[in-house]
DNA sequence: ACCGATTTGTTCTCACGTTCACAAACTCTT
DNA sequence: AAGAGTTTGTGAACGTGAGAACAAATCGGT
């Protein structure tokens, strides 16, 4: 067993465990929701729609927390993931533009309940200050200097129109934020130490369109042509 | 070269690299915006946020479309990536679960302009129907059948709560949808031949902070304990 | 206290994806 | 028309990830 210690620095997961540790943490909650106390590989690997022998090599990056020809402790389990992650207290998070995207956000209560806490809402259009949505305020996108100082926060959304995106990460980075998840079909260009996620829509509904193209050329040939679609900045 | 015809039908073109072309065409789609007829590999990459040389394997996937010395011509490009992706005409497309998140994609203008078009929006709950959103009314989750079947649906989207997703997702499989973009946050499981998508902010957030975490785990020792965050189905 | 059943943690192998590096192919200038 | 300069397309090396398989460890029953 090389298994390092939970708390020494030196052990590095892979990203794509990284990835599916959440996943995991999340089955884990629905089991322990059922009552259910102790669950195996398999068991879990199920509900969280893995491969079981890729469930236990990731779980074996964090440590030793299973009995064999046992199992998993649910609870235990769960915590430990939790901490890996860092999810055992929560993050102070800003939200930057609140249209019809920010605004779905501002009132998703899957936030707070997974270890993320939306402290300020911000945008640049002033008629929307003062407006509250799910219990916060919309604020001057001004603001943002002293509330990250404030709050501490180390992670920001962008929910703006993609024209304003890198203007918005420039200044996120330039006053101490170093995470941002942005929603904009924009590439971000951030300095070395800044990590960005980007959720996009478009491409995901590309990707299917891909596969499904692919499904009906099977018994067809060709797709019919027509004008290139695809909206730029939108 | 080996450079298969697009038109042949045994060409497989990687996964990480389907996932990508989108990129590309938004890409070139800015810089034909901004008048660029023409681009190298390298403009087209930092435009994109990948590295050159990963550029031009993804694009030799689809066949040789530029020319050496010189580089690619930036609608002819543009227009094959659309071709092979299947964009070159819309998708039909069914949103179902019509909340806070459902409107805010029923308003999303960007699912136009690049390749699809919202058919139908439906939502269980009566008191919604009727509503117009984007132009576009909100209509009982009865109807699915019927709209799929009218407009040869193929793609549908997911916004209900994560408890209502699998009965949803049953539902469209069950009259012919092969395409699903999850937004809940559950593991969705569908027969053979159906491909599923997911898209889900928590686990973002949470490989965020998990590497938020790393970084300031580099100063200090460990983080404080408390609680296990993990809302469920929320 | 032992034995069979069970399940983890890990090793090994293969597949996939990324990046480097360069020959081939093209343009432009003289 | 030839040579210098560019840039593509791709072979090869490398790294990461997935999954099969199994030894080690634990449990329950006798
Ligand atoms: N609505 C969706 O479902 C959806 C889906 C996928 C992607 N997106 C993307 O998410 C982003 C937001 O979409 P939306 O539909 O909410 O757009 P929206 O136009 O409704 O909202 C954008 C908000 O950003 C604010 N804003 C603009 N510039 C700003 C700046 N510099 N600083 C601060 N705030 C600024 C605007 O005032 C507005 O309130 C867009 O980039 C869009 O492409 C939206
Ligand atoms: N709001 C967000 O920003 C956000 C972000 C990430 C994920 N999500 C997820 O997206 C989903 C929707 O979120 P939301 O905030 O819009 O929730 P919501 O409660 O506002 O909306 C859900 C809608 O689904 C409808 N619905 C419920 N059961 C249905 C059924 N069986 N068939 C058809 N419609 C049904 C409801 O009537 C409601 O209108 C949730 O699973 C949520 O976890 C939301």
């Amino acid at each position: 067993m090389t298994a390092r210690s939970s708390t020494d620095p030196a052990r590095v997961i892979p990203e794509a465990t990284v990835a599916r540790l959440p996943v995991y943490l999340r089955a884990l909650t629905a089991l322990a929701d059922t009552g259910i106390r102790t669950c195996s590989s398999e068991d879990l690997a199920t509900a969280a729609g893995v491969n079981s022998a890729k469930l236990r090599k990731d779980l074996s990056y964090l440590g030793s927390y299973g009995t064999r020809g046992v199992g998993y402790d649910v609870d235990y389990l769960r915590y430990q993931i939790a901490r890996e992650i860092g999810v055992t207290q929560d993050w102070p998070v800003v939200i930057v533009g609140i249209g019809n995207l920010g605004h779905a956000l501002a009132n998703y209560s899957g936030f707070r309940s997974r270890g993320f806490r939306v402290v300020a809402l911000l945008d640049a259009d002033p008629s929307l200050s003062g407006e509250i949505v799910a219990g916060v305020a919309v604020r001057p996108f001004d603001e943002l200097e002293a509330i990250v100082h404030d709050h501490d926060v180390a992670i920001g959304v962008i929910a703006t129109p993609a024209s304003a995106a890198q203007d918005v990460a420039d200044r996120m980075v330039a006053i101490g934020i170093t995470s941002i998840l942005n929603f904009a079909p924009s590439v971000l260009s951030v300095p070395e130490g800044v990590d960005v996620r980007k959720v996009d829509l478009s491409i995901e509904l590309q990707i299917l369109a891909y596969h499904e193209q692919r499904k009906a050329n099977g018994a067809e040939a060709a797709a019919p042509v027509a004008p290139v679609a695809d909206g730029g900045a939108a």
